[in-house]
DNA sequence: CTGAAAGCGCTAACAT
DNA sequence: ATGTTAGCGCTTTCAG
């Protein structure tokens, strides 16, 4: 209960005043080593510590960031927001975590981000509406999305090349020697699941084929089981089934093995979309795009500061994904990665 | 870019004063209804927003709460954390994320949480040094450790039950008719993983058994399955093994069944603890202890706001856990909850 | 109930 | 390089 050090304390017992005590805790500050020396010295004995909040107010920078992200049980995101995290402490930012409930309007979560004077916003949820993005941008808030993007180019995204992704996929499906492709996709609405159903289009029709299924399974995973129960069902059982999603591609997997009783890969082959940890276990084994989180995540940091620091303007980027072939599904020979 | 609307513009606007508008926007203040009507429709005009920061300046109290936690990787912290600042959010409070990273001191940390005024903190990493919390509650702020406690009454900590936990654990193995239990426990310097292991101790003394082995592998995973490796070549091969946290469970049963070709429970039951989602997919169908997490994460909120808003005193809480029988260890007839 | 005035803790010109 | 003087945007006595 002794936090009431103030910068005034300090240059009292440094025998300087205040803007010397604040030039020394600011980085890009003059100050005389002697006069750093003293006053790091009261600071110390004192317990000083600046105000980041006053700080704030008085520069217009919080140095906080606003991290909005609902649905951290898709287990590509702990990781993520793990490394996102530390990254921003390594450039002194801080996250402030803004979870959109289920029913909580977005409106609240707006209010919250500009009331904290955040200065940035990494948005990581897919089911945010542009509402947020826009508002934000309109005063003057930076956000970047993270693992979506909007046709809009005055918008900040980082994404890994889905198209590309769901191209590499298709083509290492017919090198295996499938010809029954079906797709259980992301959720359409979001330029995630969108991109990988196209590049799976795109990479099959470049061999004359089509899918014989696309459904959208909403990157809900009993949903992707209930759509795994109908199209393997169905009379043109497929001999691959393209998940847009780890997360959803267990649960396949999970009804596929244990309640249809089928073979993976052997019966029907399974390949998902992320590489979260869990898909190298040998329970899963499966083979699946990876998306470059560490990368991505670097993008995102760099965007933010660009466009914070330097006020740089927005930019997209889609980074390379790769394909990471484990067990859950027939290969060639000579695929093996 | 039109962020600068002050309270001074909403107070002119509506021709009012400053307090005025600062009164309307302060719960427990008083003003006339028709002041907060002019005063709300001139803020809804501008697009006013308190800035939290400034305030928080003034009054000192920030409504933040830092978050300290390390490793995301163990399944058991996104649901929590998801949860939690869902919670604070309803009570106008946010997280403010600080990750230890790996080198990266504590004393980093503390620095940043003290400068950052936060009204509390929660701390969830299991590696966290006490001197962090003491430090901490030295400046006045309170802080709230979560799933681990310390015998230090005077701080405050939520955890389950775990001694009850692990003694449940040995209940059920014996009524299984295990004889030869084995312990891959969860790091000892922590209190969860002490007394998951004495209430496994105290479960097996009850019948007058002991455990046959009982290892450190300090939640980590790769660990836990190096020790599963060694356990079970030994010359008395267990007949069950207790894992203390599902992480490192599933790590176990992946050694025993697709490395070491031994089934599960046929050849070795194994119980977890926890409850983390994976646990209930069929593809591990895991018999663990599962940890009342909602009701930790209440716990862990009303202590931080009793403390913060009321003063009341640091106070440790126990929740029960409950076993979840699944699949991967024999059970008694009987025992299928 | 309301406005005027006095700060909260800090930084940013501006002189010196 | 340092101190002085103004604020940043807000809340909170204190009169009225």
């Amino acid at each position: 209960m002794k936090d009431k050090v103030t910068s005034l304390d300090v240059a009292r017992r440094a025998g300087v005043s205040r803007s010397a005590v604040s030039r020394v805790f600011t980085p890009g500050a003059s100050a005389s080593a002697e006069t750093a020396r003293k006053v790091r010295e009261a600071a110390d004995a004192l317990g000083y510590r600046p105000n980041s909040l006053a700080r704030a107010v008085v520069t217009g920078r919080s140095r906080i960031i606003g991290l909005v992200v609902a649905g951290l049980d898709n287990q590509f995101y702990p990781g993520a927001l793990e490394q996102l995290s530390i990254a921003l402490q390594a450039e002194g930012y801080h996250l402030l975590v803004f979870m959109s409930a289920a029913g909580d309007g977005i409106a609240r979560t707006i209010e919250d981000l500009l009331a904290y004077q955040v200065d940035g916003i990494v948005a990581a949820s897919v089911e945010m509406s542009n509402d947020l993005v826009s508002r934000c941008e309109e005063a003057g808030i930076p956000v970047v999305m993270f693992n979506r993007r909007q046709d809009d180019p005055r918008l900040s995204a980082v994404v890994s090349d889905n198209f590309a992704g769901g191209r590499a996929v298709a083509q290492f499906l017919i090198a295996g020697g499938h010809e029954r492709v079906a797709h259980i996709a992301g959720w359409q609405e979001a330029s995630t699941g969108r991109d990988r159903a196209a590049g799976l289009a795109a990479g099959l029709a470049d061999q004359g084929l089509s899918a014989i299924a696309v459904e959208d399974a909403r990157f809900d995973p009993d949903r992707a089981a209930q759509i795994a129960r109908e199209i393997v069902n169905d009379g043109a059982r497929p001999d691959a089934i393209f998940v847009g999603g780890d997360r959803m591609a267990f649960a396949v997997m999970d009804t596929l093995r244990f309640e249809l009783g089928l073979g993976v890969p052997d019966d029907i082959s399974v390949v998902g979309y992320d590489d979260v940890p869990l898909a190298g276990w040998p329970a899963y084994d499966l083979t699946t795009l990876r998306q470059p989180v560490e990368r991505m995540i670097g993008a995102t940091v760099d965007m933010l500061l660009d466009r914070i620091e330097e006020g740089k303007c927005p930019r997209q980027e889609a980074l390379p994904g790769q394909l990471v072939i484990r067990g859950s599904a027939r290969r060639a020979r000579g695929w093996k990665h």
